[in-house]
DNA sequence: ATGGACCGTTGATCCACGTCAACCACGAAA
DNA sequence: TTTCGTGGTTGACGTGGATCAACGGTCCAT
């Protein structure tokens, strides 16, 4: 994932319909002259280093973000210190939601790469939302797929088994991949082992022999976070056949 | 959960404004003078027997809607039969905001008794959040709750143990009992053990054993869906304090 | 290059929960 | 009343994944 853009004078001035990443991000769907009435939308660039939180549960909520290059991980901490991750976010995907329920965040969003977001005040975007009627709806179906992606990692984490888990995972990146015009078959996954068990409900030693599972019945070719998908049927196939459960 | 409303003249109009209850449903909030503009959004109210469906999963989305009597589950089903409950829904809460994204349903939504929804036309939600700005707010921070609910349903499916899970269902019932003037103590489940079982990623012969130790140990008392909380610090001290995992 | 911090892999062992099976309790229908 | 079906409980046993532990690779900073 080196979305990168080179910086000219024209990327540093802030403008969603001058920005490659329409197709996937909140001006998804809307038209042209919708998309225009955008730029006042975002404020401002922000830049986050590798490791660095862009937010903090707790934060007082004022804005959303939309990733504009790299990618981060959200995740919640329990009082005892345990961690769990609750998503991965790529280019053009929405950080912040969670905020708008209590006014404050309710999880962290860590960068897994340096990475830099466009801020969108929320209370612009609820102002503008009321005029563009197009934006209303857009926004509407992000919070709604949000709930949607949610829902199907419930069903991961509470019915399937380990390596069921790994090969959503694996097939789910490889689609977001290809969506972002990545190969769907090759790429590098920005998290450790640590933290895809932990969203998947996991131990990172039962990830790390799912993988070299995966490797050794050729569906795979893992090197550390460089992943190699050879046998995408046969991924499918096992989040479809079962191994008895639930 | 025995909420049901006597049947007037009065209650059969339907108008947000003497609902009792705006505290808990999509008008809590807003302003006196914005609730009364609301009385155009319900179309109409819906009654669904038990065990019947509300919406299935690929249905076309047309409408969210406000429970105002009785109670939901919505469940996920995987290709091969497995079944996944992804929420338990009560008086006030709404219903089929998954539909949105996609303008199709992504999950089944089936009454756990006999129950009355009121219909809310999704088009005329839009037109009127884009007038009443309580409304929109309101309906924003409703989706967002949803959101942060999945989260911390994602934090139960992975990273806690059976007999925590249990405990962290029944502090969530009693809490959602009392914001509906029900006993914090006392509560009938309308849910099968099975029900709860692939809610909590459990089968129902933990969730029976879970509930047998908890009685052995004086949290809980249980006969069948009647549940009776004796110690509601020690159900608490079981998600804090963690037997080792993760 | 060299030491050290991470990160990942792999093996041996353990145990929480799933599986299988028998039985019981309750409510509805006859 | 009896019967039947569904839902719940409990026991015996098996296993998937956690735990504990050792070791190897990679990337830094020095």
């Amino acid at each position: 994932m080196k979305a990168t853009v080179p910086i000219t004078v024209a990327s540093l001035k802030v403008a969603c319909s001058q920005c490659n990443l329409v197709e996937l991000c909140l001006p998804f769907g809307m038209a042209e002259s919708e998309i225009d009435r955008l730029d006042e939308l975002v404020g401002a660039r922000r830049k986050i280093k590798r490791q660095q939180n862009l937010y903090r549960a707790g934060d007082p909520f004022e804005a959303i973000y939309a990733i504009r290059a790299g990618s981060f991980k959200t995740d919640v901490l329990l009082e005892d210190g345990r961690e769990q991750v609750t998503g991965f976010q790529m280019t053009g995907e929405m950080l912040g939601l969670d905020g708008i329920s209590t006014e404050t965040h309710s999880c962290n969003a860590i960068a897994l790469e340096d990475s830099e977001v466009c801020v969108i005040a929320y209370s612009k975007l609820e102002e503008l939302s009321r005029v563009v009627e197009g934006l209303q709806l857009q926004f509407h179906k992000v919070m709604s797929r949000e709930i949607v992606r949610d829902h199907g990692v419930m069903t991961l984490l509470g019915s399937m088994r380990a390596e069921e888990r790994l090969a959503a995972f694996l097939l789910n990146m490889s689609q977001r991949f290809t969506a972002r015009g990545f190969s769907p078959a090759e790429f590098h996954l920005r998290m450790t082992r640590e933290e895809i068990g932990s969203y998947l409900g996991l131990k990172l030693e039962t990830v790390s022999r799912a993988f070299s599972k995966f490797q050794d019945e050729g569906l795979i070719a893992v090197q550390q976070k460089h992943i190699r998908i050879l046998d995408i049927i046969g991924l499918k196939r096992l989040i479809q056949h079962p191994s008895p459960r639930s």
